[in-house]
DNA sequence: CTCCAATATGTTATGTTATTACGTACGTTG
DNA sequence: CAACGTACGTAATAACATAACATATTGGAG
């Protein structure tokens, strides 16, 4: 559940996924990266979804639910944060990764105050980023 | 976009599907939401979904991004925030409402400190109501 | 090294969620 | 009534995700 903190090795089709995520300048579906990977011998969607599903437990990427895409981890120490919130640009579809121990904090004991314990949280904020904000 | 103050009146189908919603202890998909009204002459998805997407647009429901499902407004002042939390209870399935306005404008000043001017958000959290916790 | 077990992979089929495209019905307004 | 906008019905298809089963690979234990 929570990410092994050490480097695991990958196997072929997940450090073909995972590359194909890392160098993305966007969140990728499942079935765009299937698309991608059809030179590498890729030919069905369990291909992928092993392999995401393996790369989320390890940390290395995010699942998007509000757009049901995938994005490689860019923050430095996301493994050590209970909660992540993610900035989606509607215009060039980037995405900047938040951690704040005071947000996570306030979110959760915000859930206690209405009988509620978190154990995993989806934050995904929609909008524009500066860059296509002056745009 | 922003939810009407008034209330509209609603056609056969969204009230049929508003109905639904609003009797269902927990979110319901719009494929069970579907099936709940065969006999009231439904019988294709955009049936449904038509009548989601407006009853969305009215504030009278609210679509669950992270299990692909809807829920009726339970909130009473829903529409005169910003933001919206959701706790989903992993046992019961039923969700709590959560609005906070100090919650809101620390996540949106987050963001900006961030590059990121927030317009809409998805809030969900995933865990245990206090109900469910106990036992 | 050999055998075993665990993990990873390949493949087909199927399940689930959501939209496109097109045509019809109906209420409102002038 | 005619013209318009909104709602509705239906079929087809797209997009997202998993089940089930077979085979291959890998990494210890003996
Ligand atoms: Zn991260
Ligand atoms: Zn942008
Ligand atoms: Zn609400
Ligand atoms: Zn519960």
């Amino acid at each position: 559940m929570t990410p092994s903190t050490e480097a695991p090795k990958l196997t072929k089709n997940q450090t073909l996924v995972y590359r194909a995520l890392k160098s993305a300048e966007e969140p990728l579906s499942a079935y765009s990266i299937l698309d991608q990977l059809r030179d590498d011998g890729f030919r069905a969607p369990l291909q992928v979804y092993r392999a995401l599903d393996k790369l989320i437990e390890f940390g290395l990427i995010h699942r998007l639910e509000s757009i049901n895409s995938f994005v490689a981890c860019r923050h430095p120490d996301c493994g050590t944060h209970e909660m992540v919130a993610f900035a989606i640009c509607e215009s060039c579809n980037r995405v900047i990764e938040i951690t704040d121990d005071a947000m996570a904090s306030n979110l959760a004991s915000l859930a206690r105050a209405n009988g509620f314990s978190v154990s995993r949280s989806t934050i995904e904020l929609r909008g524009l980023c500066d860059t296509c904000r002056v745009h």
